[in-house]
DNA sequence: GATCTTATATTTGTATGAGTATAGGCGTGC
DNA sequence: GCACGCCTATACTCATACAAATATAAGATC
């Protein structure tokens, strides 16, 4: 699940975040906790003040945590955390992911992806459907244990977001994306052979070029219930 | 719009970091366009190099940036943006806010709610119910002008999401709940006055304490339509 | 005795300067 | 023309000192 576009070394502040980080989602810092001095736990850590504030930072930034002077710092309540955030979910996938969560995370995909097929059949231009012709043909040759497949498969999903013109339904697709990613990297761990997939993405992409925004739903739907029924 | 419970001063790397933000989010510095050294800018800011970077790295957390030694800091696509975050949300309403992004962000509101609502109504406890009346009839003695009657509405929507029982949908909360916060204030404003929505709430609400899914949805929708109306 | 005020100590925040490591650019050589 | 290795710009890490803030406790006041 490495990005293959940034093989750069992770960098220090970036693996104390990771640590604490997942510490955090694995719930052994659990909310309103408060964490030890920045002093004590850089040194602990065998790693500078400097770079330890700036984790700090970074997981403050994603609402994990909260810091004052005197008070300290402690880990914030569950509603604040940026579930959605592409590290945050990397961090909880570290560990075995609470199955609540995953149930969620489809849950909330079963929400928005319907929604934003009919919105794509909508407004989706030519090119777009080339876009995703194109990637269901990928998708065809390679299986879904490749790498390129997995990749023609998020590709596929992102330019569906992309076509229905929403900035911010587009800035989901990353999470979304991501998360769907992990999923399928567990159900590859567990050696369960997943169906091939491929059908409903034509009808739901012809769906689509078609115009169609009721089809497009109703493909979409079922896309995602034949993907949940491959998880359980 | 202040946090009443945290009246602390904005700190300085906070302070850089929102000026910096605000500058990307209103086009300022376009997608992938460099920024100048740390040296420079920090100077240039007339603050110290770790204020600067802390700041850096709160940008970066957020998806808005990307540095790599020697190659510099640019700004990233804006696909890569969290938009939902915040701080993101609140920069971006510092300066006039693009009507196409207002649009989008109703219209996931649109996907989202209606939805959240539907699993409300499945799955409430009855606390809640009491929590969401408890909410409305505060909306209904204090009008939405007052800070009083926002945080009523703020509240109620929040419960409205924790009754789903999703921790990913409830973490959507904070943003939505911001973003519908923010063009409030807007509507303020322009002093364009808000039809009471009291009786929509009203139904919604009832819809939930009843169970009917369909009926919340329906309810939901109607909320909706009504309060873009309001805005348009 | 209770409440407001003040002092203090602890923790995070800011500043500065030095040195390291990464990686883009450029020249050299093949 | 292409591959390789050096060079240098830039972010990254470190160590240290000082400043600001604020929770806590001590003290003053009513």
């Amino acid at each position: 699940m490495k990005k293959s576009r940034r093989p750069g070394p992770e960098r220090l502040h970036q693996q104390v975040a990771r640590k604490i980080g997942s510490a955090i989602l694995s719930g052994e810092f659990a909310p309103g906790e408060h964490l030890v001095g920045e002093v004590l736990q850089s040194a602990a850590m065998g790693v500078s003040r400097t770079a330890y504030r700036e984790a700090m930072k970074i997981l403050a930034a994603k609402g994990l945590i909260e810091s004052r002077p005197k008070a300290g710092t402690h880990v914030t309540a569950r509603s604040r955390w940026a579930l959605l955030d592409p590290d945050v979910l990397a961090w909880t996938f570290t560990g075995e992911p609470d199955p609540a969560y995953v149930r969620d995370l489809f849950e909330l995909r079963g929400v928005i992806e319907p929604a934003a097929a009919a919105l794509a059949a909508e407004r989706r231009s030519e090119a777009q459907v080339a876009g995703m012709r194109a990637a269901l043909v990928v998708m065809g040759s390679k299986s879904l244990a490749t790498e390129e497949g997995r990749q023609a498969d998020t590709d596929f999903h992102r330019l569906l977001l992309e076509a229905t013109g929403n900035a911010v339904l587009l800035s989901l697709a990353g999470s979304v994306g991501a998360a769907v990613q992990w999923t399928t990297h567990f159900k590859q761990q567990k050696h369960m052979a997943p169906r091939d997939p491929l059908p409903e993405h034509l009808a739901l992409c012809e769906a689509i070029a078609a115009g169609d925004p009721a089809q497009a739903k109703a493909a979409m739907e079922d896309l995602l219930r034949l993907a949940l029924e491959d998880m359980t």
